[in-house]
DNA sequence: TTGAAAGCGCTACCAG
DNA sequence: CTGGTAGCGCTTTCAA
């Protein structure tokens, strides 16, 4: 590998000279210019990014942190992500975390040993930053906390949509798989229901799940059937947890959605593949990722940003887990 | 952020002392090992990676490659990957290809700029590396190239358990779906279809398919049912193909299994999700991405490494798109 | 418009 | 056993 050394040899110039013809700044005479280039074309040289972060204490790069990549909602999250800072010049240093806080808290240290320029965190510790100065520019996604700069999805506003559509569409005896209740956007979508629920006139009833493991819901779902075999609309906390209901539903001979509807969250790649295909309160997850990404640069250049936290809108993706509502029949 | 410096003077020695404690070695006497490991402590120091990585000319980054982390075969890759990584010590700096040779140079250049110290990659580019010394060492992962050390599933095999498990289950009448032929272990799935229906009585006719997406899998799906409407058993190039058929099938009302069997490939999540879930040849995509990484860690090492091609065996799944076989009924 | 030199934080060599 | 020092490759004053 040439060094910035080499290339002055070459050009017999100093390090100093081809640094600012590198770095486009301060004075330097035009032939003098384009015997650096030349050099550094004949030498194909490229700058070292190592010493040049080392030198400025701050490198190029960006921490990812996510629970889990095989949960097939987060690649989409990180491809947003990743297309917009790959857009700006930023690489992304990515680790799972497994909602671990120890995990989390060992790669948080060494994303700071490799001095990267900000954080985006889908998981919980990474708050923490943002307390003790110089804090890390941190963005965090899919979660919510007030001190914070976040992107998330209306994940209230999809609960309601849920309970909605499902009662719009005929259901009377519905149940809610709540998710994880320590995670705040999961939260949100159940009190969503809740909301809409409780003002209605249907009878509703709430299992609690403790994870998003396909396991789990398989469990969950054999048990909501069984206990409560009328139930005739199933909200569940998302699209995983709805294809092990709507999988249970159909071993045990239930026609979908004529005696049970089913409503997901999330709409992840799976849910139009399911069949019947998955109806789904969808979050559009490339966009948030891609507009955390964006917040993120704007802290990282310290321009002004307007809102601390961004949430995005999300809908009902209508398949065919629902019956279909004439309007205005 | 502390330096070494501030270590040796809050403990009042040298910081060539403190770097002996810090990476053990050398001798350093118990006493003084004592006051700068408290010195340390108090300061909350740890070493800034990227002044280690200038000096010694590498860093503790591995980067990854992927074509897309979107696609659902790829994230139980990058987990097998990573997890072996971290328990290593190392990070992972990642990037999405999109398959495009561009974006590769880009990024593998960046990550050369970076220093890593090693690449995993599951695209087509990075062979040359290993051609100009001081080579980088790289692995490929599900990708085959005779100069460079490669992990990936025995595709041949997989056409050929695929071919004969639906011969076997009564089918007459293959369908093939051949993936795109520039990425050579979907073209072994192929040969090994091909060897198998080739030695064969039953009829079959190829399908070619350029891309994985779902939609053009839809396309030919469609095609597929009106021009060979007979076909009584379709060998999918993956699970995503496989699943677009298994929809066409059942929206034309075929029924799955009794007049068509479909067989996908990979396995992925999605399979088991899907109804009638998805028979199809596995791939041990977390095994893969483990043992690339075991492998790069070998070469970075230089320890001995006795394989430069590990090939791991794929296995077929029975599920619900095939019809079940009597084994001396 | 250019160059010399200091220094980012660390490791390794050589003296002592 | 310990410290001084050179130097990794780069950027940035400061003088010339």
């Amino acid at each position: 590998m040439a060094t910035i050394k080499d290339v002055a040899q070459k050009s017999g110039v100093s390090v100093a000279t081809v640094s600012r013809v590198l770095n486009e700044k301060g004075y330097v005479h035009e032939e003098t210019r384009a015997k650096v280039v030349q050099a550094i074309q004949q030498l194909n040289y490229s700058p070292n990014e190592v010493a040049r972060s080392l030198f400025k204490r701050e490198s190029r790069l960006v921490g990812l942190l996510l629970p889990d990549i095989t949960n097939p909602f987060f690649p989409e999250l990180a491809r947003g992500v990743e297309d917009e800072l790959q857009k700006q010049g930023f690489r992304l240093l990515f680790g799972n975390s497994d909602e671990d806080p120890v995990k989390e808290q060992a790669y948080i240290h060494t994303f700071l040993q490799n001095q990267v320029v900000g954080l985006i965190s889908a998981t919980q510790a990474s708050k923490e930053l943002n307390d003790k100065p110089p804090a890390l520019p941190t963005v965090l996604l899919d979660r919510t906390h007030d001190g914070s700069y976040t992107v998330y999805a209306d994940g209230k506003e999809g609960g309601r949509i849920a309970a909605r559509e499902l009662i719009k569409r005929g259901s009377h005896k519905v149940t809610v798989l709540k998710g994880p209740s320590h995670i705040q956007p999961v939260q949100d979508r159940f009190q969503g229901a809740m909301e809409v629920l409780g003002n209605s006139n249907v009878d509703f009833h709430v299992i609690h799940t403790t994870s998003f493991t396909y396991e789990e819901a398989e469990q969950r779902a054999k048990e909501l059937f069984s206990c409560y075999a009328t139930t005739d609309g199933i909200i569940a906390s998302n699209d995983i947890t709805a294809a092990a209901v709507l999988h249970e539903a159909l071993r045990i001979g239930k026609s979908i959605p004529e005696e049970v509807q089913i409503i997901g969250f999330d709409d992840i790649p799976l849910s139009r593949l399911l069949f019947p295909s998955l109806s789904t309160i969808r979050q559009p997850a490339y966009e948030m990722g891609s507009q955390a990404a964006q917040l993120l640069l704007k802290l990282i250049k310290k321009e002004q940003v307007t809102a601390q936290h961004i949430q995005l809108p999300v809908t009902f993706v209508e398949r065919n887990t629902t019956r279909k509502v004439k309007e205005h029949g």
